[in-house]
DNA sequence: TGACAAAATAGAACACGTTTCACTCTTGAG
DNA sequence: CTCAAGAGTGAAACGTGTTCTATTTTGTCA
């Protein structure tokens, strides 16, 4: 990513941090990164993707600091709830922001198909190394050893987490609910 | 909702249903409904609630064919199987129409909360009937006898399968895949 | 340094959701 | 039957995402 998309994404950060999805205007964007409306198209098919793109940076970082190091805790319960924890506080720190990126996550644009599976698989790395008591870092190769059903359980969890996080997003419930709702399923999947 | 609203809805649905949400223009619904831009505007806030009307009454005509009479099925697993099944095969018979109401249920419009919260209760009553093996219909007053762990299990699912849902709406996986998470999850779940 | 292709720019233009307005039609109370 | 109030209408207008174009700037290479 070039300097000028850089500043795009980050004025659409900020601009959705303080005001929300709607107030991510686009000519106000490209004004405030210093660029022209042509060259935020030249950079970005739409909205939706500097969002989407605005989301990876986001999380990149969150995961970031989540899985550098073995995630705390005696068993993959309490490991899992500390990274959803993690999760959910971190993106909540700037809810409008967070329901901004949601939105875009569930848009349903076959256009960023791609960026929301990566997203998809880099939660699921992280949730799969908290079951285990590992950190995350080392996505890349743990060759065929992984077990099928930590697998399913990881992805169980990461979709009732992201459907109450919609929910959330939507009004339907406040945050905590999010973490209950996660944390209710992991008692049920997990033995401890 | 008197005559022209259900022409409105009835037009957006065959508008969403031959060309995705993009094509329910609501100059042309307006023209196709026989009626003003200005009188869509009286009876729908904007395009969101026409779509989430549409949905409600979709879901409906859906929920009362399955929820009709006892679900079939030898254990909740199979009962659970029966009704997600037949709630995901009966959206996926007009997939663009499926694709734009998930769209607008994962909108986050505040807007339009009580009605996904209200569509959210109507499908949390189809899986608890599912699990118990009675019959929906009766969704008004059993009591205090809701089993918590009842409650719970139905919400991982509705979780499950909605979060799966929108991930076929975007592209991410098949139509099958949808049915396969849910199941996974109420393998695990549920002891028969 | 000069020429030229690629990239950036300003700004107009278009599409569609949404709002507004001036006008007409329908309806129901008296 | 009359008429005021509300509902419906057609059209214009506005905001914002997206596209297009003509012009200018920039970076590369001879």
């Amino acid at each position: 990513m070039d300097d000028r998309a850089k500043r795009i994404v980050e004025t659409a950060v900020e601009l959705a941090e303080r005001d929300g999805y709607q107030a991510v205007r686009l000519r106000d964007v490209a004004a405030s990164a210093q660029v022209a409306l042509g060259t935020v198209y030249k950079r970005f098919a739409s909205k939706e993707e500097i969002l989407i793109a605005a989301l990876e940076q986001e999380s990149e970082k969150l995961v970031a600091k989540i899985g550098k190091k073995t995630v705390p805790g005696d068993g993959p319960r309490e490991r899992v709830r500390f990274v959803f924890s993690a999760l959910t506080k971190g993106l909540l720190r700037r809810p409008n922001l967070a329901k901004a990126l949601v939105r875009s996550l569930a848009s349903g644009d076959p256009n960023i198909t791609e960026r929301v599976a990566s997203f998809h698989a880099l939660i699921t790395a992280l949730v799969m190394a908290a079951i285990r008591g590992e950190a995350a870092e080392e996505h890349g190769e743990w060759g065929g050893d992984v077990d099928e059903r930590e697998r399913t359980i990881s992805s169980i969890l990461q979709n009732v987490w992201f459907a109450s996080f919609v929910g959330w997003a939507g009004g339907l419930h406040d945050a905590p609910q999010v973490l209950e709702d996660v944390d209710k399923t992991a008692k049920l999947l997990l033995a401890v």
